[in-house]
DNA sequence: TGTACATCAGTGAACGCGCGTTCACTGATGTAC
DNA sequence: TGTACATCAGTGAACGCGCGTTCACTGATGTAC
């Protein structure tokens, strides 16, 4: 059921994630889906986290293939490139499954500064905001970042890249031509790095 | 009619602006909708058109209270932010059009660099888009931007607001308190002063 | 080893709902002669 | 000045659609005695 709306939402965001046209197919009668789930909000939370999950898989990929140990500073600005190019290729190449992942959000724990170490540190990994927090960490142990301008740091960088990711997807933006669209992503990262630095 | 589908709007963003019942709301039989437009796609972009209108026009509001000649470094660093925070204000205040604003944007034109100059400079500055490059080419003539780093230079700063007021409306951080979101508001500000400066 | 029973995914039929849209129409308003 | 006519916003009734959801049910599977 949940691949069955995740394959829906894919190709038309949350809207589309229909109860009825997931069971159908599933090759199943509309209410058997109520043997799995209370009902149809139920449903689309699930493919939600599903599209959620899916996107941080994919960061977490781009982050594997770079090379380089740990706290070394070229691998580590690769790493945070990585993040952000994962994100926005992601949003471009499913925008469906994009749109999906946002449409319903878990309640997402605003965890900055001192409140930082009360959460379980697994479930901050795996998720897009946890990985850009690695990154800037290794940043800061690479030396490169200055530990006095890591706090909070995550949420601007976040909100310009998930902001292109948006204006270039369903936005104003989304008619730009590839090349323009790779300029607008490397204006971006260049904004991000000029501020970090 | 269009100002009936905007109170849906308002009420409960794009999906909210139902055919049937905006000529409910106006006191109509359903059909009559049909002397006026040609279906209720043609009533939502109308719709969504004067959403983006409510909001540039908060925008250039947010402008025109800044005192201070037009070059004056003070005066030019405080309207860039007025900008950014009516943007934010809107967003928050009015979620369901902002939301709308975005829904079906009307063709966007990219005019970067080049060809800036063929577009219409009117139409440009009727868009939040305009009223942010009118502002950042007053950074320029305050001697406050590089000219050399003002190309393109737009289209992150956007990204990076239009990013916090997504994520903080709909978005993961929709939850967080009044007084974080302030603070996160704050840092984005400063995260495009830095890369600004 | 065999029988009784609980569990539970899926069935078949139906419901009420609100939607967008089409049809032929009415009736007031303004204009041409 | 008065009559004929075009225009056009709105009417009334109806359509087909697909949706989420409820009901009482069936039939296979696994387990307890």
């Amino acid at each position: 059921m949940v691949a069955a709306g995740l394959e829906l939402a894919r190709a038309g965001g949350p809207d589309a994630v229909v109860l009825r046209e997931a069971t159908r197919a599933v090759g199943v009668v509309p209410n058997a889906a109520y043997r799995h789930f209370a009902d149809r909000d139920e449903l689309l939370a699930a493919v939600c986290a599903a599209s959620m999950r899916e996107l941080t898989g994919r960061m977490a990929e781009g982050i594997a293939a770079v090379p380089g140990a740990h706290g070394d500073q070229a691998a580590a600005r690769a790493r945070l490139g990585a993040i952000g190019a994962a994100y926005l290729e992601f949003a471009r190449e499913e925008p469906g499954l994009f749109a999906t992942a946002f449409a319903q959000p878990r309640q997402h724990p605003y965890t900055a500064g001192d409140e930082a170490a009360e959460v379980d540190s697994a479930e901050v990994e795996a998720t897009p905001l946890g990985l850009l927090r690695a990154a800037l960490d290794e940043l800061v142990d690479a030396g490169t970042l200055d530990p006095r301008r890591r706090e909070g740091l995550e949420y601007p960088i976040w909100s310009a890249v998930h902001g292109l990711a948006v204006l270039t997807g369903q936005g104003p933006l989304r008619e730009v031509p590839a090349d323009v669209r790779a300029r607008l992503a490397r204006d971006t990262f260049a904004f991000i790095e000029a501020a970090v630095a």
